[in-house]
DNA sequence: TAAGTTTAGTGTATTATAAACAATTTTAAA
DNA sequence: TTTAAAATTGTTTATAATACACTAAACTTA
């Protein structure tokens, strides 16, 4: 079936996540093409041969939300024979967490957000890679803060708090949560608080960027509530 | 520099690790032919159009060592232009544990074991490649109690601890150590003695094989012993 | 402007887990 | 039989996780 050459394409796809809605929201494009045709992909490109496999990651997350400088890391690898109906490409897949306010609007109908629970129908084996890039956040954050990549610069502690859910998949206890977050380095309280919430002010938080490299194994979520 | 075609050559390499001699090994081959000629390498080889990656890295595990059925994870895939000298590679890259008694003796004096943290001059970016499996073992371990692999069918506790304390790279308690594998599920305590030690024969046990997929969580090494 | 509604904010007691720590037992060898 | 080496075993302390409910502040509306 397979003429067995050593040359297959290469391709990165991305599973860019955000938040807004009170949703873990992923970024989708409506295929104009063949194969898969009007169904839902995640935004990916060929490696050129100039660049490595992260600057190639980097180039399509630019192209499709004009961010850079964010949490953007290597998932796994998807070789299956079969995953391309028409040729051999194997695709290294990474994800990203973007704030949803950085991301440049787009007017085109067949780029949007859609919740990640609750995929339309998808294009390659993307919705296996999807499923994997929440693993894969939900692992990484058990390690470090990185749900503070989804947050504002300045949120409040009910907004990570609610980040903090919806990666792990499940409730946390708001006084458990803010004792154990308000304990942890690279916090900063400020003394500015949120006006937009129609009820009482909560008050805002930022990180301290230059010490978020010593931030590895803080804000971990502990053994028990881990998903497993 | 670069002509920016689509195709790239892609394949597999793959860390393979046991432990005998109180060290944690790893399986070198040494190239004969340039680049990197009489440099050593981990053993890898072309991503064959009919297979997954999983079939490719087991193909060239059992190829090498005449083992199969063990614990075999993809690591990460490595992709940099300059990895490769003359042709633009991309690898990605899979760490096993095998037993040291599985392994068929190979004559071949260009195929030996090396200790991990004692490594000759290695071809490509492989060393990368090393470090990166050491570290995806402490990890895999801190979920899942992989160390097992190494072990023969029957252990004694010493020799589990001693898998552990190689792996984590840093010494245990005994008693603490103890305690927290013999009320984990799946292991087996044995009526059976450690009869080549030359002292007081240790007691042996063994894994239920049938209830790995579910010890998934189990034999956590805590937080506190995180390496980080 | 008072009452009602919504969200923010706070502390303690209990339980579970991890960590520190040393003496005794068993066997083979001398 | 004495000695040496490795195996085996429990308790105490410290730390971390969990469960749990009321008050405070601001806005809305009657």
């Amino acid at each position: 079936m397979f003429n067995e050459t050593r040359t297959h394409e290469i391709t990165v796809d991305t599973v860019i996540l955000t938040m807004f809605d009170d949703e873990l929201k992923v970024l989708l494009i409506k295929r104009h093409n063949e194969p898969f045709k009007d169904k839902w992909a995640i935004p990916g490109g060929y490696v050129r041969m100039s660049e490595n496999l992260d600057q190639a990651a980097e180039r399509v997350l630019k192209e499709k939300t004009g961010v850079d400088n964010v949490f953007l890391e290597q998932l796994y690898t998807f070789g299956d024979p079969l995953r391309h109906p028409t040729s051999r490409v194997i695709t290294c897949a990474y994800f990203a967490l973007v704030r949803a306010n950085d991301v440049q609007v787009f007017s085109d109908p067949d780029v949007a957000w859609h919740n990640v629970n609750d995929l339309p129908p998808l294009a390659f084996d993307h919705k296996q890679i999807i499923e994997y890039s929440k693993k894969g956040t939900r692992e990484r954050l058990e390690v470090c803060p990185v749900a503070y990549q989804l947050l504002n610069e300045k949120f409040t502690l009910t907004e990570m708090q609610k980040a903090y859910e919806l990666i792990m998949g499940k409730q946390l206890d708001k006084r458990n949560f803010r004792k154990k977050v308000l304990c942890a380095e690279g916090l900063i309280e400020l003394n500015e608080f949120s006006k937009f919430t129609s009820k009482r002010p909560a008050r805002l938080y930022t990180f301290d960027k230059i010490n978020l490299d010593s931030l590895r194994g803080h804000f971990i979520m502990s053994n028990k509530e881990k998903v497993c």
